[in-house]
DNA sequence: ATAAAAATGTGATATACAGCACAAAATTTA
DNA sequence: TAAATTTTGTGCTGTATATCACATTTTTAT
């Protein structure tokens, strides 16, 4: 564990960026700074959440052991909080927390960060404003889950990966079918057999886990289609 | 549409409670109260959102037209804000709401509110609170409807009414059948044929709306189970 | 009170997808 | 490099649930 100065952090939160001289020192006392590499557990499920979770670069999964299967929830790319609804709401992670890739991560104070809420008005306005983006994207995400079919969500997948994560259309995946299928909620068999009809369709390239999206347009309507 | 004094509301939320005489007065100077009937909207999705809506008594319905079809995406009972992360993350409604029952709702200018949030830390920390614990729910909820088989999702669905909504074991349902199958993501012959199989198992007993609960532990271990 | 319209129930059929079993490939370990 | 282990692919089969069609009940309007 290495503690870098919060002050000239060039991956600061819009939230910490309307932090004063002041607060930024206090900041700095509270924080912990970790590296995760790539399968490293950064937050378990039902532990108690004593700290916010930031992330500076990386990438990570959040993901669940749900009442019938494992669920991943989403996946999170550098810079963003994790799990704030966790750590304010009852104080109980609801969610595992797992790097894909080397990740670095600060935790801070809870107690610290409260203060910043109740002191600096544009700090907590940020907050606000970032777990109402996040809670948005939740619902889409939750809506195409239950309405769309099979196909649909490995469409959507791949287009997440693609314009979301990688900012291109040849990528590597960062996680397994088994995880492709507990992130779209299908099994990992049916995983399997659509990515191989979207191969033998043209429609994307797959080796192991190169993919290049090949025909972007026909994969959009397939997502809008469900 | 009436003003009542805002001072001397006794349906206040948590958030309110904190704000101290002077914003209370502002509070009354910039809110608008309306009564809403059954199957009025108070909301409608796609319009901007530019008030922070209030529901002091009553009942809704949220829900959304998805990509495929009609979804609820919850019933929420007063008191409770509605909508706060589209009023606050892109100013867009993401969803509809629209009355099951007489409803009083405030409505609040947004710009005062943010003002609240920056002038009062006590404010804004409760409403992040509220926002929190909303977002917990809806997770969980997500995992259900994703997981559970329809089974299970029309007891999560019962069992919500009774201890969440009614708080007793007997109640009158609120919402049509073609609407407990939007809530639940399941074809309304399929919602029909559950609750048929639920009457004649004697797991409940229903006529029309009204409904009973008759074995409730045999019912929460249909809803765990999935 | 009666007719019209809407909502609900129910049987028959179709289908998307899970589950199982095992083969093939990829990755890890020795 | 070879062997062991894990991950992935694929055919077959079963099943939950959607879809369709229509009867029945409930609600609304006249």
């Amino acid at each position: 564990m290495k503690t870098v100065s919060c002050k000239s952090c060039t991956f600061k939160s819009a939230a910490a960026q309307h932090l004063n001289d002041n607060e930024i020192c206090l900041l700095e006392e509270n924080c912990a700074q970790t590296n995760y590499e790539a399968g490293d557990i950064i937050v378990k499920q039902n532990s108690f959440s004593t700290n916010v979770v930031y992330i500076k670069s990386g990438l990570v999964k959040i993901h669940t052991t749900g009442p019938v299967r494992e669920r991943i929830m989403k996946i999170t790319k550098a810079p963003a909080y994790l799990c704030l609804p966790s750590t304010f709401g009852d104080k109980i992670n609801h969610f595992s927390v797992t790097a894909l890739a080397n990740t670095e991560v600060c935790f801070f104070d809870l107690n610290m960060f409260k203060q910043f809420i109740y002191e600096n008005g544009d700090f907590a306005f940020q907050i606000i404003l970032e777990m109402s983006r996040n809670e948005i994207l939740n619902f889409q995400n939750c809506l195409n889950n239950t309405q769309k079919q099979n196909v649909g969500r490995i469409a959507d997948a791949l287009l997440f990966f693609s314009s979301k994560i990688f900012e291109s259309d040849s990528f590597l995946l960062p996680i397994s079918r088994q995880e492709l299928a507990d992130l779209t909620g299908i099994t990992r068999e049916s995983t399997s057999r659509i990515l191989a009809d979207f191969h033998n369709e043209d429609i994307i390239k797959i080796h192991t886990r190169q993919i290049s999206i090949v025909n972007k347009k026909l994969l959009q309507q397939i997502s809008e289609k469900g």
